[in-house]
RNA sequence: GCCGGGGUGGCGGAAUGGUAGACGCAACGGACUUAAAAUCCGUUGGGCCCAACGGCCCGUGCGGGUUCGAGUCCCGCCCUCGGUACCA
């Protein structure tokens, strides 16, 4: 510190950081012991984990970290035993494809970039107790993983108790309830019970992707229907896959909303993800044959208006109705629409397709015939693949009756204004026999009675939701714990003998193709021998050669953070209870992105884990909130392509971050015109700032206090690497406003004036109920607003002194442990008890209240807060301006709202 | 298309239905300095009146409404950012 600038305004941030980051590490400040006081108060608090990439952090990232760091903090200070850890969700594609292409396992990988970001997270001092670090690809954490997926193959959900009971229950019921039973094959039994266990195989659909080998989700496949890694083709196939039965759980995933404290959008998108939708079955019997064909309505009100029916191209019925002279045409169809994507199925704006089949129906409500056509706007795998088509009351089928000038209905009267096709609105039913006159909510009941009168339908409610395809043809997962026997059987493999390890292979390529018909070949099947077969009870098992997907890990891992060293159980039931209940976490902090996936699959493991007893709280994540996005500006050239915005100008010359935000700014790259806008920082966008960057030039606590500075934590909001010398002003001014230039304290033992006292309560109150609304930029500036008064000050009084170090410490904790180590004390300030406001020194002597003459401010006065009504008024029409106003005129109303207002109201 | 969030100074933003623009950035003026940096003090939504003190008018995307009083509540639009997409 001797260069040529004094030391007098700048405070040694990078010694303090370190010191105090090596500190904390070396005395394991913010440990949560295994076993707590569980007399006192928790405070589980969590960041949804990252993904440990290669290329390390920018700013956005730690935007959510740092939030929940002060909260936890707040609550040590405020007595809570806290719960905040941090761990990583490490299985997955990035690592592995990384791994092939450069030849290097994804261990190896993985490791170096967990150990990469934990450096980079312990270098903005977040307070994660390491102790309970962990990474999903960990054998002691897989293993668990593994368990789950045991108890979900070994359990069904009993629709009577709607919830899921080991699949034992269920064997036993058949046997007593069917007498056949016990004469069924292994092989029969285990086709019933596969249909209820949780955990099932079938040939479901997929995204197969042969150039790569495997299975995709449908976020992996673009919308021109081509792997998003690497733009190879993707086709749609039908493969035998493991599944988990998330619809069992639909209405819960769905009505268990209403329990937990999140964001209103976002429960929303849950509950459309769910899309649960109340209506009714109405089965329609096919003319000289046995067989019925079922359809799901919403509007069963509007039976008498069907005209057609309509079938998914895929139906199995297909076949039975279609006439000789039909044949042709309906198979040609039918292979078009395979070929083509789902995703092409769905573009928009495109003219209705379909043929007919030649066969008919009969409508049950007046037992006419009606014709069948296939149409790929029936999508087979939602409701039963099959509709009644309505065209008086629905858009679509408008539309494909206009096509194919098929005959159209009204059931609904629409209004005489009406000028519309299909009429959606309410209105009386009309043209459909005993339901006329009714209104439509009348009419569905009416009509679902007549139908399960009948016996040609029910009222029903079905969801969008579908299950869940689980296995992956990946390397990098978790391994089932699944065997196969020589007859094709499965077994479990048994809980002693977890976990399955994934064995060590050289190459760990999927088995790619160009042939679209290739069959799958899992990296595992290149396993050795000595992995892939197993020997029980003298019968020799191969393993499952799939993996698990990437969602599996996070799923539970809330649950290891509580009890993370425990061999014997994936979480002891009593640390459980103490740290989930009432309500499951307490605060959960993560990004929109995840809004639906990631957590309607955890919610469908808790409840699941629940309902087998291992758990206690129906929801894992009581509140939930959503950081929002840190935004950057974009500069494009004229291709439309992203430039690197550092290497951007404007039209004098000015390094494009120091002028993004002045009006009238012409941006060239290389010389290139560019385009400004603004987006989510990313590498893709090519405008990351580093958090490293940052450190190095201000420090953390300025990084940690400008982050929270910016805005509310959930609004997006654009990164200005020149807006953060404010926040550095204003640590270096608590700095030299505490230490002198020589370092000695410039703290006294004087009492506080009175006025200094008063604002110290104030801002005690101030930033408090900020911390507690998570108002972090409003805190920021209460201590900020508070600092002039000490500035003032040749010395400042301890207790100020110390009561406002401790308030600025979850924001900047490491001048705060500085500056409180400063003043003399041997301990950490982290579990030091919270200040709290005397309200002796909130009551104001006088407060300033507005005056206004019909709603307009005309004056300022000061009055006592103990003042009656009719002084205040008195005094308000005493003032010169407001009597200024009221000259005249008659008063015909005089409002006073105590400590805020008078509004006297004039007549002309 | 449907659903949801958001539009407030040059910029980020603040405001339980009660004085719109706290706080910060930028800009401008001043003090200190040989000078610069840093620091400190002041001004800063627009328009108008005044020598000054001070005062008036307009202003929270647009148009209506409720209210003594609306950035905030209600109705109808526009723009923007997300989610979703033939879900019967």
């Amino acid at each position: 510190m001797n260069s040529r600038f004094p030391v007098m305004s700048d405070y040694p941030f990078k010694e303090i950081e370190r010191k105090w980051q090596q500190f904390w590490e070396s005395s394991k400040t913010f440990r949560t012991p295994v076993e707590v006081d569980t007399s006192k108060p928790k405070f589980y608090v969590l960041d949804m984990f990252p993904y440990p990439s290669g290329v390390g952090l920018h700013v956005g990232h730690p935007l959510g970290y740092i939030a929940t760091d002060i909260l936890a903090r707040y609550k040590r200070a405020r007595g809570y035993n806290v719960l905040h850890p941090m761990g990583f969700d490490a299985f997955g594609l990035p690592a592995e494809q990384f791994a092939v292409e450069h030849g290097v396992h994804p261990r190896i990988t993985t490791e170096k970039n967990i150990d990469t970001m934990m450096n980079q997270l312990k270098s903005i001092g977040l307070s994660y107790d390491w102790d309970r670090q962990f990474s999903t690809t960990d054998v002691d954490y897989y293993r668990w993983t593994q368990w789950i997926f045991l108890k979900l193959y070994n359990s069904y959900y009993d629709q009577d108790e709607t919830s899921a009971r080991p699949i034992q229950h269920l064997i036993d019921q058949l046997t007593e309830s069917d007498p056949d039973w016990s004469s069924k094959s292994d092989a029969e039994k285990e086709a019933v019970l596969s249909d209820h266990r949780l955990a099932y195989i079938a040939d479901v659909p997929v995204n197969w992707c042969p150039a790569l080998g495997t299975v995709l989700a449908n976020e992996e496949v673009t919308h021109e229907g081509r792997s998003e890694r690497g733009n190879h083709p993707v086709y749609k196939r039908a493969l035998r896959q493991w599944m988990l039965r998330i619809t069992a759980y639909a209405d819960r995933l769905d009505k268990d909303l209403e329990d937990v404290d999140w964001p209103e959008p976002i429960k929303l998108m849950q509950r459309n993800w769910v899309g649960r939708s109340q209506g009714a079955y109405i089965d329609f019997s096919i003319p000289d044959s046995d067989e019925k064909i079922r359809v799901f309505t919403t509007r069963p009100d509007t039976l008498f208006g069907a005209t057609y029916m309509v079938l998914a191209p895929e139906h199995p019925l297909v076949d039975v109705l279609t006439t000789d002279e039909n044949r042709d045409v309906v198979n040609r169809y039918r292979t078009e629409s395979e070929r083509r994507t789902e995703i092409d199925r769905m573009t928009e704006s495109k003219q209705k397709t379909g043929v007919p089949t030649g066969g008919f129906v009969i409508n049950p409500a007046h037992s006419e015939s009606i014709p069948v056509w296939i149409a790929d706007y029936v999508l087979m795998g939602y409701g039963t693949g099959a509709i009644m088509a309505v065209p008086g009351q629905d858009e679509r089928d408008w539309e494909f009756a206009e096509v194919f000038d098929l005959p159209i209905i009204r059931t609904v009267q629409p209004p005489n204004d009406f000028a519309g096709k299909a009429f959606l609105g309410e209105g009386r039913v009309i043209n459909s026999g005993f339901l006329d006159g009714l209104e439509i909510d009348e009419a569905k009941k009416a009509a679902i009675a007549w139908l399960e009168e009948t016996g040609s339908g029910e009222g029903t409610t079905i969801y969008k939701l579908r299950d869940w395809l689980f296995s992956r043809q990946r390397y990098w997962g978790e391994p089932f714990p699944i065997l196969y026997g020589p007859d094709g059987s499965i077994r479990t493999v048994p809980e002693t003998d977890l976990p399955v390890e994934l064995p060590e292979m050289d190459d760990f390529r999927p088995a790619v193709s160009d042939d679209p018909d290739a069959p799958p070949r899992p990296p595992l099947s290149r396993a050795p021998e000595s992995w892939r077969y197993v020997e029980l009870d003298g019968v020799r098992y191969e393993r499952e050669l799939n993996t698990m997907p990437q969602w599996a890990g996070s799923c539970w891992y809330y649950l290891r953070f509580i009890d993370n060293k425990n061999a014997d159980q994936l979480v002891a039931p009593e640390k459980e209870a103490y740290w989930m209940s009432p309500s499951g976490i307490d605060l959960y902090i993560g990004g929109v992105e995840h809004a639906v996936l990631h957590l309607l699959y955890a919610r469908f493991w808790h409840k699941v884990l629940m309902d087998l007893g291992h758990v206690s709280t129906k929801e894992p994540f009581g509140k939930l909130f959503n950081q929002g996005y840190i935004l950057a500006p974009v500069y494009r050239d004229e291709r439309g392509l992203a430039v690197e915005a550092t290497d951007v100008v404007d039209q004098d010359g000015h390094p494009a971050v120091e002028v993004q935000d002045q009006p009238n700014r012409l941006f060239t790259c290389n010389g290139q015109p560019v385009s400004q806008e603004y987006g989510k920082m990313g590498k893709s966008l090519k405008n990351a700032v580093s958090p490293d960057e940052i450190n190095d030039e201000y420090g953390c606590d300025t990084l940690r206090l400008y982050e929270m500075y910016m805005g509310p934590l959930d609004a997006s909001k654009p990164w200005s690497t020149r807006d953060i010398i404010g926040v550095n002003r204003f640590l270096r001014r608590v700095w030299r406003n505490f230490v002198g230039e020589d370092g000695s304290l410039l703290i006294s033992t004087d009492a506080p004036s009175d006025e200094l006292e008063r604002a110290l309560h104030k801002t005690i109150q101030r930033v408090t109920d900020d911390y507690e609304r998570m108002s972090f930029n409003t805190a920021i500036a209460a201590l900020i607003e508070f600092m002039p008064l000490l500035v003032a000050l040749n010395t400042i009084p301890r207790t100020v002194a110390e009561v406002f170090i401790l308030l600025l410490a979850p924001l900047a904790p490491h001048v705060s442990e500085e500056l409180w180590s400063k003043l003399g004390h041997e301990e950490s300030l982290a579990y030091e008890p919270w200040p709290t406001a005397d309200e002796r020194f909130l009551v104001e002597d006088t407060v300033t209240i507005a005056v206004q003459v019909n709603g307009r401010v005309r004056a300022s006065i000061q009055i006592s807060p103990s003042a009656t009504e009719a002084d205040v008024v008195a005094i308000a029409k005493s003032n010169e301006n407001v009597a200024r106003f009221l000259d005249g005129k008659e008063i015909k109303r005089e409002i006073y709202v105590p400590g805020r207002i008078v509004n006297l109201v004039v007549g002309e």
